[in-house]
RNA sequence: GCUGCUGUAGCUCAGUCGGUAGAGCACAUCCUUGGUAAGGAUGAGGUCAUGGGUUCGAUUCCCAUUGGCAGCUCCA
């Protein structure tokens, strides 16, 4: 007798094998209808996985309502997606196909390459399937039985994964819907009815177990939510966020360009992208110098050798430009790294103790040969302006200079309104050999990394094994863009390698009148310029507040009769430090307005005759719209202070 | 770099089943001189990404190259 305990703890003892879905059906039809799975004893199963014959179960019936419900039916829809090209198109190789953030995808390898075109079809063949409604069945089969049903299919993909990577599974689990059948973990649904509106979304290449050295797969996308109002929410939302994009902006608003004649990746600041950069360059500044570091210099070019002492440059060969010989034996690389021009400027003269740390820092260019696939807008370009620092210390000071650099990038980060990033803890992972040093530094030194990060309770922190630099360990600040990829952006990292005698060797005299080893930290709170204002552009939807915004005011005359005391009034604002420009064309006032309102100018001075005779200004907020007549003193005075408190202000925010 | 899609005016895009192209916005000139999101007229702008092939003829079809986009791989 099987005793099931259910969350409200209610209790039902049944007799004979049941499965979580037979149990529904005796609590109401209207659960049994509603079922996608269930969780047993805490773990996730099937619907239909029969439960134990005897003993005691606690059991939770998962319906369309559980947060895990909406994973499980994404799944089966990339089963249906699956069973459905295997239908359209025979002879279709499986590969594995997995629920992502927002949807799913399954990999294929098939003769015919897919494309938009097939989607159509695809997606009427999957309603067919949902129609007939076919339930999807588990079967637990040992190894050498599946390896031969997978063999019979032709699925050698499949086969390769049984033999190589479950070679000690005895047995595997397999779900089924009619002639079809995949290797699969599960759970799934009960059948194919309770996949509601799905849609494909597009097709791309991946590589088999992702390798780039194996086969390339077709891979294709899809979405699926319990009914069509959600899906059609979702693709309305993702239009929406498409229009944030910082490359739609950035020609909108004409903050930046990328030219072919200069060359891809390369990013030209147009002169209002420029001016959030120097608001940027001006912000950091401060921050850095209350911080006492110091600012420097150094070129974009380095002799070949001194990315040989640094170890940079067999690692990274592939990824550089290639170097110059302005004679025999003598080359110059374009700088892929600030580091070693850093390291050389702490060479210059013995260091003590007492100096310690010691922290340079430079807004340094570097330049990177990124693969031509990897360029995009200004989040991954070829030369950036990394906001950079590097730091000196003894091995005691690690620790409070690690919390201090990632207590300044939580800073600079919450100045601008960033709250929905997360903390990547990169570690090295123990198996490989990219890495250099000691093992027990390294375990020290992540033991001090996460120590420091947990007591600054950074946010959605998580720790990303063989991710690390091949130098040290360290910490990055990583947020979404407007299609919900991620990007690194600030980040902390430790080297205990440049320092070391192989490299540097790199020393300060201790109090004890001996050289000591330092500690270097490598560390950019916006990681670079570029990236980051791309991020930025989309994080404010190009509506930038008003201490950044590449023009704050301007001024708009009612009839070109009052460009003389509009003139007037831009000059004095110009004076009291304000980017402001003027609009003194013959056209109206309200194509002016809209104008000024699709630059998302965040003032408007609006002048006419009222304006001109009372020897005031008429003020327009690009949120709140017309704010009436002040003294132009009154309306510098407020613009300043909002300048100078770096207020945020948003139009979803205003509306509210 | 790989797979797929894609490249027409400064921008967003139509179009040519093969006979060298069009709209809206932007720009210029003129009219208009206005009160909180688009006043009107006229005009200028294109080797239809580049190179080759097929053809009497290619922007259109084919091939290659190159840029862009999405994904993959990579990422100091």
């Amino acid at each position: 007798m099987l005793k099931v305990i259910l969350p409200d703890g209610k209790m039902l003892e049944f007799n004979k094998r049941v499965r979580p879905m037979d149990v529904a059906a005796e609590i109401g039809a209207g659960l049994a209808k509603a079922t996608i799975a269930a969780r047993v004893d805490g773990e996730l199963t099937g619907a239909d996985t029969l439960l134990p014959e005897n003993g005691e179960v606690r059991l939770e019936i998962i319906t369309k309502k559980s947060p895990e419900a909406l994973d499980i039916m994404r799944h089966s829809a990339a089963h249906l997606m699956a069973r459905a090209v295997m239908r359209l198109f025979p002879g279709v190789q499986l590969a594995f196909g997995p629920t992502v953030e927002n949807g799913f995808y399954y990999d294929f390898a098939l003769e015919h390459s897919l494309s938009e075109a097939d989607f159509p079809k695809i997606e009427a063949e999957m309603a067919k399937l949902v129609k007939e409604d076919e339930a999807y069945e588990r079967l637990e089969l040992p190894r050498e039985e599946a390896l031969k049903v997978l063999k019979d299919m032709g699925q050698t993909l499949k086969v390769e994964h049984l033999t190589e990577t479950l070679a000690d599974q005895e047995t595997v689990s397999f779900y089924q819907q009619g002639e079809f059948m995949d290797l699969c973990r599960g759970p799934h649904v009960p059948s194919a009815k309770a996949i509601g509106a799905f849609k494909l979304m597009s097709v791309a290449g991946a590589y088999w177990k992702a390798d780039a050295n194996n086969q390339q797969l077709q891979r294709l996308y899809g979405t699926a939510f319990f009914d069509k109002k959600e899906l059609d929410a979702y693709l309305t939302q993702l239009e929406e966020a498409k229009k944030r994009d910082h490359r739609v902006l950035g020609k909108q608003l004409e903050l930046f360009a990328i030219d072919q004649r200069v060359g891809s990746g390369l990013i030209l600041w147009l002169p209002k992208g420029a001016t959030i950069r120097r608001q940027l360059e001006t912000f950091l500044y401060e921050e850095l110098m209350r911080r006492g570091y110091q600012m420097v210099y150094s070129p974009v070019v380095g002799r070949v050798g001194l990315y040989m002492t640094s170890g940079h440059y067999p690692y990274y060969a592939d990824s550089q430009f290639p170097p110059i010989e302005v004679d025999k034996d003598d080359l110059y690389l374009l700088r892929p790294m600030n580091c070693p021009h850093h390291v050389t400027m702490y060479m210059q003269r013995p260091h003590s103790y007492r100096e310690l740390p010691l922290r340079l820092a430079e807004f340094g260019n570097v330049y990177r040969f990124e693969q031509s696939g990897e360029l995009s807008g200004l989040t991954r370009v070829r030369g950036f302006t990394q906001d950079d620092a590097h730091i000196f210390c003894t091995e005691d000071q690690v620790k409070d200079e690690f919390r201090n650099c990632l207590e300044m990038t939580q800073h600079v980060l919450g100045i601008l309104g960033f709250t929905d990033y997360r903390v990547r803890l990169s570690f090295r992972d123990p198996d490989s050999d990219k890495y250099v040093g000691d093992a027990a530094t390294w375990d020290k030194a992540e033991a001090a990394l996460e120590a420091v990060c947990r007591e600054l309770e950074l946010p959605n922190l998580t720790i990303a094994k063989g991710e690390a630099a091949f130098y040290g360990p360290k910490a990055d600040f990583v947020v979404s863009d407007c299609i919900g990829r991620e990007w690194q952006l600030g980040t902390v990292q430790l080297d205990y390698n440049l320092p070391s005698e192989n490299r540097f060797d790199l020393t300060y005299i201790g109090p004890d009148n001996l050289p000591h080893r330092p500690v270097m930290i490598h560390r950019a709170p916006f990681g670079s310029f570029e990236r980051f204002i791309g991020i930025l552009i989309e994080h404010f939807a190009g509506a930038f507040p008003l201490w950044l915004a590449p023009e704050q005011a301007r001024v708009l005359v009612v009839s070109q009769k009052y460009e003389d005391y509009g003139r007037e009034i831009e000059q004095k604002l110009r004076e009291a430090g304000l980017r402001v420009t003027g609009d003194y064309r013959s056209e109206k006032i309200g194509a002016k307005i809209r104008e000024a309102q699709l630059q998302l100018i965040p003032y408007m001075f609006i002048i006419g005759q009222r304006e001109e005779e009372e020897r005031n200004v008429s003020v327009r907020d690009r949120i709140a719209g017309d704010l009436g007549s002040m003294t132009l003193e009154a309306a510098i005075a407020k613009m300043q202070l909002e300048i100078k408190e770096k207020t945020i202000r948003r139009r979803e925010e205003a509306e509210k």
